[in-house]
DNA sequence: TGTACATCAGTGAACGCGCGTTCACTGATGTAC
DNA sequence: TGTACATCAGTGAACGCGCGTTCACTGATGTAC
């Protein structure tokens, strides 16, 4: 009656895991190849498939895991509805940055370019979306108590797409106006697409080591999307645009 | 003393033209294989060492010609510094997009995750620098014509931060403001994080097809770097925001 | 214009390696009575 | 508590396939005199 209750479930559950480690450590190598993980472990290559039916599921056993390790240390990190949102986006945000550092290959499993031959399976999405929607969930947060005003949107979405947004608010039971939500998904993919620039070299020589840069920018996001305030090292509008004029005319 | 002189000249620079068409073709099917280009050119694999080096040449080869191809294609629709610099932008902008749809195995070789032990060599580099520069080049345009008004920023860039960006402009020679580089780099970021959001999945029950949201993102890019006025579809501030409020409360 | 030599493209065999997956099997661990 | 049977983990050999790269070679194309 135990949770894992034979010394057999429990040395299948142990080696379960031991080959996704060891996996894991493969992938950062090149290529995740079965051989190479069951030469690892010193077990013959065959035994492999008493855990895993194929090189495909244990795959999408990694890319789950990865989306759970990332959504745990972002959850983790979040200091909860209570506190101020843009200090939960500031820290989310850094977090996410974080992990994609320190898992890099993991990172690029979820988040980089298909793997070819290799197709998703269902299992995969819920996981992928929990990132995602404890982000918009931060922003909506921010804007359900009210401490979050409407930005300034000189251009609104135009009907066509203000529809889809709504219908995709619903979907994922959040009460954000179009043009906030709007600026929540682009908000999304610019912190992707920084990240993923950051760790697939698109930014060396540009703004690297980028952590600066990083930083800056997730408040301009959360300006952007309108969460009010300053945290931590941001800067108010004042005597910065005095000396940001000097240096630039030198 | 033609350009390209002898029979054999023009054999050699045709198929090296047809051995990089069909790696292009094998790399949409999946990995590059030399062996499998070789086949399908009716030649014996050994062969193809007469025009690469080796299979990481040939790699090179093609992400300097993916850079090239995107380049060019973006370069050409450039109505150039004439015209409005927002139009430039949605232009170059829907260019990026439509060359990364287009061409989807090139872009992911290009702005996907790096493949696992290969080292892009330094003659990558110039042509990847090329549509950056022109996306910035054209935000610099807007600005240096004085179309562009510098945009309110709430928070300027600490520093650190603008120190950076200062050596930046200098290094590409181009005249921003810190705060406007910052801007003009995120929206770089934004656009390339979009396209690969788009391309590798992410975006399935999202906003797909993205073409809607794609299009409002590139004009709330431009009005965050700075770059005034209306085209096409967007529209103004005003009845919008009303029937904003009625479908939300619908 | 013709000959002698050098250059180069393409061949075919081989080297040495890797991979995912299947299958009949042995022997240990668990279960029901 | 002990025995009979079922379940399962791991083995080892094999299948059938792929790959990049090398090397000595033939025969065609180009060049210099």
């Amino acid at each position: 009656m135990n949770a894992s209750r034979t010394a057999r479930d429990r040395a299948r559950a142990e080696l379960t895991r031991e080959i996704k480690d060891e996996a894991r450590r493969q992938l950062a190598l090149g290529d995740l190849s079965l051989r190479a993980v069951s030469r690892s472990l010193g077990m013959v290559s065959s035994a492999l498939y008493r855990y895993f039916p194929s090189r495909d599921d244990l795959l999408t056993a990694l890319i789950i895991d990865a989306y759970d390790s990332l959504g745990d240390a972002v959850t983790e990190a979040d200091p909860g509805p209570d506190t101020a949102a843009r200090l939960r986006w500031h820290t989310a945000c850094g977090k996410v940055r974080e992990w994609a550092l320190a898992n890099r290959h993991e990172y690029a499993l979820i988040y980089g370019s298909p793997i070819p031959g290799y197709q998703a399976p269902q299992d995969t999405v819920l996981p992928g979306t929990r990132v995602s929607l404890l982000l918009v969930g931060i922003i909506t947060d921010g804007w359900r108590t009210g401490e979050m005003t409407e930005p300034h949107v000189a251009h609104p979405p135009p009907p066509e797409l203000a529809a889809e947004l709504e219908r995709l608010a619903a979907l994922i039971e959040l009460e954000l106006p179009p043009s906030v939500l709007a600026r929540a998904l682009m908000a999304w993919m610019q912190l992707f697409g920084m990240v993923s620039f950051e760790l697939f070299g698109q930014l060396v020589g540009v703004v690297d080591p980028s952590g600066c840069f990083f930083d800056y920018t997730v408040g301009q996001l959360a300006d952007f999307v309108g969460l009010p305030g300053t945290i931590g090292t941001e800067q108010h509008m004042g005597d910065r645009v005095v000396s940001e004029k000097r240096t630039r005319n030198t």
